[in-house]
DNA sequence: GTATACTAATTGC
DNA sequence: CTCAGACGCATTCGG
DNA sequence: CCGAATGCGTCTGAGGCAATTAGTATAC
């Protein structure tokens, strides 16, 4: 009903002092502990066998966990850590969640003064009140006053508290308090705050790039505290995230003189300084700056901060939180003053969130919004704020789905389309008033600057009477002279920058879709079948430079099978599927996966490609995958040399629970060197393995790699082939190592494949496809 | 000094 | 891009 | 009738291949 919940209004007001509250927690915790651990004996499932291996370090270890974390090295540790988050979690659910709870029709009589809860209340809410300009404050222990640049310790503690908790609505919590807390007393801060808890310096189509890798950053790190590179490596391996080497590096160095803390806005700047160091010596630039930022670190700040530079906080915080604790922090500070009822506060924070969501994905520029929500408030934002030819929007993206019954079961007695799923980049095309035509991405990068073909034909696609537009659509490889689509690899060696319209070596067509403003007028809140007849009104295509995408408004099963197999016979990569009333506005901000998708691949057992895979070898996880093989690398079988051929790596489709089970398996087969019938190209395991087990696998297609060595010499003299969007699917006990799938059956499918083969006999022929038609 | 080869980073899917 | 896990929410099931 | 179980959607962070670009190191 709403999205915003007691726990979240009761914990934020308690929250005015954080040593009372460490302080409950930690009784909650002794509580609950007994009777949670007896009861987990009798549970299934893994979350409840972790909680019982792990009982006794839990017991022992729950009250300094936070100085553990920051001391001790070992990987048992570490794991043990991620793991008791989850127990620590389970006690929260019990005492956090029923207790505010039981208080909360206390709530409902606000003004009831003789209810003890009540009266508990009013004190907890005093005290946040008192956040504001005293120091009596939530951020006393950092010496944050009103008006002066918010400390980098208050953003970190919150990083850490947020780290701590996996609950999305407790996460939202601290940032809003954060958030509030800003407002209030620093709010030019506000902006820098946001962007460095989304890990991003600017708007995304402003294209502007941190440049920073781990190897930089290690050789930073190696700089600033005196340590090697080698030794740092084998740390990452150990901890798992450059971060926490970071951290551990730096409280084991002791600091002659104490630098000046830093604040939010000094280390924005400072890492907007190094995104934009360009040109000779950038990079010993970049490092020196990050090593200055590093040596004034304090406390946990060495952490957030390396994870910052890596473009990953990982702490369970992005986007969709930031924007909802956005817009509950601007509603609870306007009403701080003001005694409201929990209801009036809910609804207006509810409807917050939700414009706050629907103005970022129409205008998504913090740079913009914020200043405006701070001058103007919440109530006119959307009239300052909102969708321009010229600023990209974001994109409606497509949920997968596993089979055509699927498909119907979820659009069950509603009218949809079935259009084509082209295989090449999202292309937002956008022509402003001035007559000005720009290109963005899915990622709402530029693209004005990569496609000039396209650009230049933009002015004809639309019909005269039309000023202004933003279409979506894909831009697909294009054979010119025998009118097919070629794959995305051939797409993909455009060149990216600086493109003259002389050197374009790939041609394009695209393919449109849909029309999200027409003339002056957005049309994101019509229906998608008024979109589509605007767009097919308004533009004329272009053969072979612009057309519509192909569609069917089929509703049996039959006909959508058949309109599949033919996406996948014209080079398509299947169906995207769409209501064509009920629910199909464009509002990334309500359901940014309104669309459905029904990939080739997806469809088991059917026309998608799976392999039998041997595992040479493995690579250490990172981050939630720290202390297991976190991929593994997978060859096919030659016959003709008798040797195994590196195809790809693979990362995804196995549970939690079947990862530390190759683990511990593969542990077993470990082998200092690979063997002399190994051959990998480029693709270096950090642990070798004996070939001893099968996998299936999984992809969506089969490419020329420049890396990987399967089937080398059979479709390319040089290069091997490897597989797109590899997943594992399942251990093939009944399959020994030889039984692998065969270089030649590598080089079939790849052959196989109806982009390749139709563009072979094209070209063999030399003539246009007859069977294909557009 | 300039051309070339290599590596790291970013971005598309 | 794929996938799994955790959470939050809504609905159904069963004592 | 209420609490538990179940199902579904969203959000996040693990991981994949391959291409260009930018900066640096090396060779001539």
């Amino acid at each position: 009903m709403s999205s915003f919940h007691q726990p979240t209004l009761f914990s934020f007001l308690n929250g005015g002092n954080k040593k009372n509250n460490k302080k409950k927690d930690n009784e909650c915790n002794n509580n609950e502990k007994k009777p949670n651990a007896t009861t987990s004996k009798e549970e299934t499932g893994l979350k409840r066998k972790i909680i019982d291996k792990n009982k006794e370090e839990e017991l022992n270890e729950s009250n300094n966990k936070n100085v553990k974390k920051t001391n001790d090295t070992s990987l048992k540790e570490e794991i043990n850590l991620k793991k008791r988050k989850i127990i620590n979690d389970d006690n929260e659910e019990k005492e956090v969640f029923k207790k505010p709870k039981s208080t909360d029709t206390s709530m409902d009589i606000d003004e009831n003064t003789n209810s003890q809860d009540s009266t508990k209340i009013k004190k907890a809410e005093k005290k946040t009140l008192t956040i504001f300009g005293s120091q009596d404050s939530e951020y006393q222990d950092f010496n944050w006053k009103a008006g002066e640049p918010v400390p980098y310790a208050v953003l970190c503690k919150t990083f850490e508290n947020i780290e701590n908790t996996t609950k999305r609505i407790k996460i939202q919590d601290y940032l809003t308090k954060l958030l509030v807390a800003i407002i209030k007393l620093s709010p030019n801060n506000l902006l820098e705050t946001i962007y460095l808890c989304l890990n991003r310096i600017c708007p995304e189509y402003e294209g502007l790039e941190l440049g920073i890798g781990e190897t930089i950053l290690i050789k930073a790190i190696g700089e600033a505290t005196g340590r090697s590179a080698k030794s740092i490596k084998t740390d990452i391996e150990k901890q798992g995230d450059l971060g926490n080497v970071a951290q551990m590096s730096k409280s084991n160095q002791k600091t002659l003189f104490k630098p000046k803390p830093l604040t939010v806005p000094a280390v924005f700047k400072g890492l907007k300084e190094i995104a934009m160091f360009t040109g000779n010596q950038s990079q010993t630039r970049k490092i020196n700056k990050i090593k200055g930022l590093l040596i004034a670190c304090n406390g946990n700040e060495p952490k957030y901060l390396i994870r910052s530079l890596e473009g990953k906080l990982r702490i369970g915080l992005a986007e969709q939180t930031v924007l909802m604790s956005i817009g509950q922090a601007i509603v609870l500070s306007e009403n701080m003053e003001k005694r409201k009822s929990k209801e009036r506060l809910e609804s207006e924070i509810t409807k917050a969130i939700e414009t706050i969501k629907s103005i970022y994905s129409e205008l998504p520029s913090y740079d913009i919004i914020i200043p405006a929500l701070l001058e103007n408030g919440i109530q006119n934002l959307s009239s300052i704020c909102k969708l321009t030819p010229g600023i990209p929007l974001k994109p409606m993206l497509a949920h997968p789905t596993k089979s055509l019954t699927e498909v119907l079961n979820r659009f069950e007695n509603l009218t949809f389309t079935c259009e084509y799923k082209y295989d090449g980049e999202r292309a937002q095309i956008h022509k402003l008033e001035n007559g000005e035509c720009r290109i963005y991405s899915r990622n709402m990068e530029n693209l004005s600057n990569k496609y000039p073909d396209i650009v230049e034909r933009i002015p004809r696609i639309a019909k005269n009477d039309v000023t202004s537009f933003v279409l979506d659509c894909e831009a697909v490889a294009w054979d010119k002279e025998n009118k097919c689509i070629l794959p995305f690899q051939v797409l993909s060696t455009r060149k990216r920058k600086n493109v003259e319209a002389g050197d374009i070596s790939v041609q394009v067509c695209v393919f449109a879709f849909d029309c999200l403003y027409l003339n002056g007028k957005s049309l994101i809140k019509k229906t998608f079948k008024e979109r589509r007849e605007a767009l097919h009104n308004s533009f004329t295509p272009i053969e072979g430079e612009f057309t519509f995408a192909k569609n069917v408004n089929a509703n049996n099963v039959d006909e959508i099978q058949t309109f599949l197999e033919q996406s996948v016979n014209d080079s398509c990569e299947g169906l995207m599927i769409k209501t064509l009333e009920v629910d199909s506005s464009y509002e990334p901000s309500k359901r940014s996966r309104n669309w459905l998708k029904v990939k080739k691949d997806y469809i088991s057992g059917g026309i998608g490609d799976s392999l039998d895979l041997v595992v040479i070898g493995a690579y250490t996880g990172r981050g939630k995958r720290t202390g297991s093989y976190g991929g593994y690398l997978l060859a096919c079988y030659d016959n003709e040399n008798e040797e195994y051929q590196s195809i790809c790596k693979i990362g995804t489709g196995f549970s939690d629970e079947q990862l530390e089970k190759h683990t511990e398996f593969f542990k077993q087969h470990i082998i200092t060197k690979p063997k002399p019938y190994y051959r990998v190209g480029d693709a270096k395991p950090d642990i070798w393995f004996d070939a001893v087990q099968v996998w299936e696998v999984k992809c969506a297609d089969l490419s020329i790699s420049p890396v990987h060595q399967a089937a080398v010499g059979l479709v390319d003299p040089v290069k091997g082939i490897s597989l797109r969007f590899p997943r594992f699917l399942r251990i093939r006990d009944d399959k020994t190592p030889e039984m692998a799938t065969t270089s030649e059956q590598v080089a079939d499918m790849y052959n196989q494949q109806v982009v390749i083969s139709k563009n072979n006999a094209a070209s063999q022929s030399g003539g246009v496809d007859d069977d294909f038609e557009y």
